[in-house]
RNA sequence: GGGAGAUUAGCUCAGUUGGUUAGAGCACCUGCCUUACAAGCAGGGGGUCAUAGGUUCGAGUCCUAUAUCUCCCACCA
């Protein structure tokens, strides 16, 4: 026999590793049809968080949908090496240990970081056996593993050779700790407080200056020029003379070009080409020199003269001490200004010239555009998103794909002088020297959804599970991920890589805060598993906001699931409590009584609607359903309605409904509903592998069902009689109430009415005792009572309900009179409407009498 | 500057194409240790659906403005 109280840690030890051992993550089963997501790999870098536990928990809630529904489902697991995150954090173990990385060999850093890679990945497939995900190990792949490397070396190759990759000399964003180049989606813009220094630029042979304002006033070593604009009235006569570079003292001419903005700051604009990207299309414009003034590692380099060898910010704090002591400098004005930060480092973006590597992606990001116009298109759940990804095609800037790291993959392009070659190996000729860069991580995830089936082979998992039926994930990687993959998938693959996707919030403290390390608010899901249970985490995850908003995580609401787990299993305990000498052979639902035609009728119409829902992914639907279904039909109504006839149709019926809630749990409980269904039906193997109950509109009973929910109607109300008056001992007097009559056991038990104490009205002659009327089903039935001590409380009600009656009745009158309505709206409701006021019409005029 | 979203009970959130008296969990009030469950049972109170207009027989839902908040993008010499 089951505890009394449902024990988490009991239950879900050693489960997984049976589904595991049984096999029952496996896809490949070529009888049935394909259903196929790939995993979103998460980072070999740390521990899962809430946030991964949310995206997988829907993920395997969809896959085990589709598996007991009879699909061969793939759910393929995956993690990515995750470049420059990695690099960081191993650089940092290294460093703690008392190495420079940068000095290390390249090989034995690597070993490093492959270790790291194993330690990780270890903890990660830990988590993901805690969460209970049903993840097809057996396809399990790595971002850097041969056969992907060998798909982004193809992918690389192939787009060079078409000339969508290219390598040219740009400013990119430049991440001086790392020392590597970022893509514009890994710089976050952070408000700061900066300044804005006003310097005085000289003009030549004159005493007059050019008022210039910066906010990076150490770049000025790389000035070539100031710019005006040729329209602005105040400095067209300086067009063409020089200014003197403060400090350095050589000449640079002032330019006119449209982007200096008169209305800006002083309307001059001194011009680094090297150093910004807006002055470096200015300086091609004019044919400007362009003067790299740092280090790779944010110093200063020799164009800074005496600054040399400085970090930027002191020199920064150096030159305008200078500045001043020379008078060049005016003021310095202080504001808040946007900052690029890298993702990884947070360090400061510095604006930087280097040859990189490119995709270009005006003809890639079109081909998205314009699949989005057709049948083929990725479908977005929820549908707003989908504008999310055109945006950012309609925005793509070229993608800076190379990066300064050892963690990734080599750039397959070798060089000699000034040649370049690019291919799967190294040119025979001696004196080739491969590219010593790696890839962007995203480049390697932008292919996951084929790479990971075996392309560019033609493979049959590629054939099978290609273009894959959904992917899930947050909305704050759609333009990282979704976006690159639906253009690599729609250029390689030739067909979306997805048919749905579906986007999830970013999960937040109780207060609404993004979780952070900075803000130590961060959850760990392992500490909620092992206080609640994995099964109470992911149903409070997946049901507790609707699709595509973000969820504020409540221990108060983890917790009510709890309750809820420990509310099945209490009613499973009932049933299975009955059921000791229950064989299989005495099933039956023959004679089914009023009530469990009710129950069977509400269960149907539940599995209609929670098919529906799971079908759109719309999970809060399908939990609230579940949850009202199995605590309030199940549990408060047919449980205490079965305990008045416990024959074998009845526990049949308990069978039946109990098995089809777990069925339909089981998704998102997969542990609890296990544990229970294999009590239950002991013959069975396990859940995952059952079916998914199927909608069977021969057990609607739509009569049945409405009759027992009058009985319910009265009893709820003769409840609320018996507690406001305080009544223990009445009559139940009616109407020759067939309702009533056939349903004395029942009404026996839920209202604690004893049977010769229902009596019809013709036979009831005691006129001494109060009564209140109630008007159910176009009868009338009144509970006598004693009801000496209750009159003023009685009489306060009766005018409260009177009071009530009249204006709803007045609001029905007027609503039917009104022409409009009854034409237009639908009939049935409108003979609800009318069958209402009918009720009430009659309620009224018991009261009126009483009073 | 451009875009997306939000605003519903004390709190956190649902509310499917417009259609009975707008729902749930938690919290609150009253009464119960009733033989599955007191982490429970029974009953109850609580909402001008941000504001102002409009369309409609009918608006939380559709349209137009306004306010407040959140996020994304762009700009920031």
């Amino acid at each position: 026999m089951l505890n009394t109280k449902y024990n988490h840690l009991e239950i879900e030890k050693n489960k997984y590793e049976n589904w595991l051992d049984s096999g029952y993550f496996k896809s490949g089963d070529l009888s049935k049809k394909s259903f196929a997501i790939v995993i979103p790999p998460p980072n070999v870098t740390g521990k899962l968080h809430l946030g991964h536990a949310w995206n997988v928990s829907i993920q395997d809630i969809i896959i085990r949908y589709k598996r007991m529904d009879g699909y061969d489902t793939l759910w393929l697991p995956g993690m990515d090496h995750a470049g420059i995150a990695t690099q960081t954090k191993v650089d940092k173990k290294l460093k703690d240990m008392g190495y420079n990385p940068r000095e290390m060999d390249r090989e034995e850093w690597m070993k490093c970081a492959w270790e790291w890679k194993e330690e990780y990945a270890k903890n990660i497939h830990e988590q993901w056996s805690k969460l209970g995900v049903s993840l097809d190990y057996s396809k399990e792949r790595f971002t850097l593993d041969e056969g992907l490397s060998n798909a982004v070396n193809h992918v690389f190759i192939t787009l060079y050779n078409q000339g969508l990759i290219y390598r040219g000399e740009r400013i990119i964003n430049w991440d001086p700790e790392a020392m590597t180049a970022l893509s514009s989606e890994e710089v976050i813009y952070k408000d700061i407080e900066g300044a804005f220094y006003h310097l005085k630029y000289m003009i030549e042979d004159s005493s007059e200056f050019l008022e210039v304002a910066t906010t990076r006033p150490e770049t000025l070593f790389g000035d070539t020029a100031v710019a005006v604009n040729p329209k602005d009235e105040r400095y067209k006569n300086l067009i063409g003379k020089n200014v003197i570079l403060p400090i350095v003292g050589k000449r640079i001419p002032v330019i006119a070009d449209e982007y200096a903005d008169p209305e800006f700051g002083t309307g001059v604009v001194k011009i680094t080409p090297a150093h910004d990207p807006n002055d470096f299309e200015v300086g091609n414009r004019h044919n400007l020199e362009r003067i790299n003034v740092m280090n790779k590692d944010g110093t200063m380099n020799e164009n800074a003269f005496m600054y040399k060898g400085l970090d930027r910010f002191e020199c920064r704090d150096k030159l305008v001490k200078e500045l001043e002591k020379q008078n060049l400098l005016i003021k310095i004005e202080k504001m808040i200004h946007s900052v690029g930060h890298s993702e990884r480092t947070d360090a400061m973006v510095e604006p930087y010239l280097s040859k990189q590597w490119f995709v270009k992606m005006r003809p890639l990001a079109d081909k998205v555009l314009e699949n989005q116009k057709t049948d083929g298109k990725v479908n977005f759940v929820p549908e707003r998103f989908e504008k999310i990804l055109n945006h950012w095609m309609e925005i793509s800037h070229d993608w800076c794909i190379s990066r300064q790291l050892w963690w990734g993959h080599r750039i397959p392009a070798w060089y000699k002088d000034d040649k370049i070659y690019v291919g799967f190996e190294k040119p025979e000729e001696e004196g080739w020297i491969q590219d010593p860069d790696v890839l962007d991580t995203w480049f390697s995830s932008a292919l996951w959804p084929y790479s990971t089936l075996g392309w560019p082979n033609k493979t049959d998992l590629l054939e099978r599970y290609y273009p894959n039926n959904c992917l899930v994930t947050a909305y704050d990687i759609i333009p990282f991920w979704v976006c690159r993959m639906v253009f690599t998938g729609l250029y390689f693959m030739d067909n979306r890589p997805f048919n749905d996707c579906i986007i999830h919030g970013l999960i937040r403290d109780k207060d609404g805060r993004k979780m952070s390390k900075s803000l130590g608010n961060g959850i760990d899901p392992m500490d909620v598993i092992e206080k609640y249970g994995c099964d109470s985490l992911r149903f409070f995850l997946t049901t507790s906001t609707a699709s595509g908003s973000d969820l504020r995580y409540d221990e108060e609401k983890v917790k009510s699931t709890w309750n809820f787990i420990n509310k099945l299993w209490n009613a499973s305990r009932y049933v299975l409590m009955n059921l000791e000498n229950f064989k299989k052979e005495d099933f039956t639902l023959d004679n089914l009584t009023i009530s469990d035609k009710w129950i069977l009728s509400k269960l149907n119409k539940t599995i209609e609607k929670v098919r529906k829902n799971m079908d759109n992914y719309d999970f809060n639907l399908v939990g609230s359903d579940l949850y009202g279904f199995t605590w309030n039909d199940f549990c408060d109504w047919y449980i205490e309605l079965s305990k008045t006839n416990l024959n074998n149709t009845t526990k049949s019926v308990l069978i039946l409904v109990l098995t089809d809630i777990l069925k339909m749990l089981h998704p998102f409980m997969p542990y609890v509903t296990e544990e229970i269904f294999q009590k239950l039906n002991s013959e069975e193997k396990s859940i995952m592998i059952s079916s998914y109950p199927i909608f069977d509109k021969n057990y609607l009973f739509e009569k049945e069902e409405k009759e027992l929910e009058i009985l319910i109607e009265l009893i709820t109300k003769v409840r609320r009689i018996k507690l406001e008056n305080n009544i223990n001992d009445f009559y139940l007097v009616h109407d020759k109430n067939n309702i009533i009559v056939n349903n004395s056991n029942i009404l026996k038990k839920f209202i604690k009415v004893e049977e010769e104490k229902i009596i019809d009205k013709n036979e009831f002659n005691i006129n001494n005792l109060d009564y209140v009327s109630l008007a159910i089903n176009n009868s009338i039935i009144d509970i006598f009572y004693d009801g000496t001590n209750n009159k003023k409380q009685e009489l306060e009600n009766l005018l409260k309900e009177k009071e009530r009656l009249i204006k709803s009745i007045e609001r029905r009158k007027k609503l039917l009179s009104n022409e409009g309505y009854v034409n237009k709206a639908p009939a049935n409701i409108v003979e609800n409407e009318k069958n209402s006021l009918i009720k009430e019409e009659k309620e009224l005029e018991i009261i009126i009498a009483k009073l």
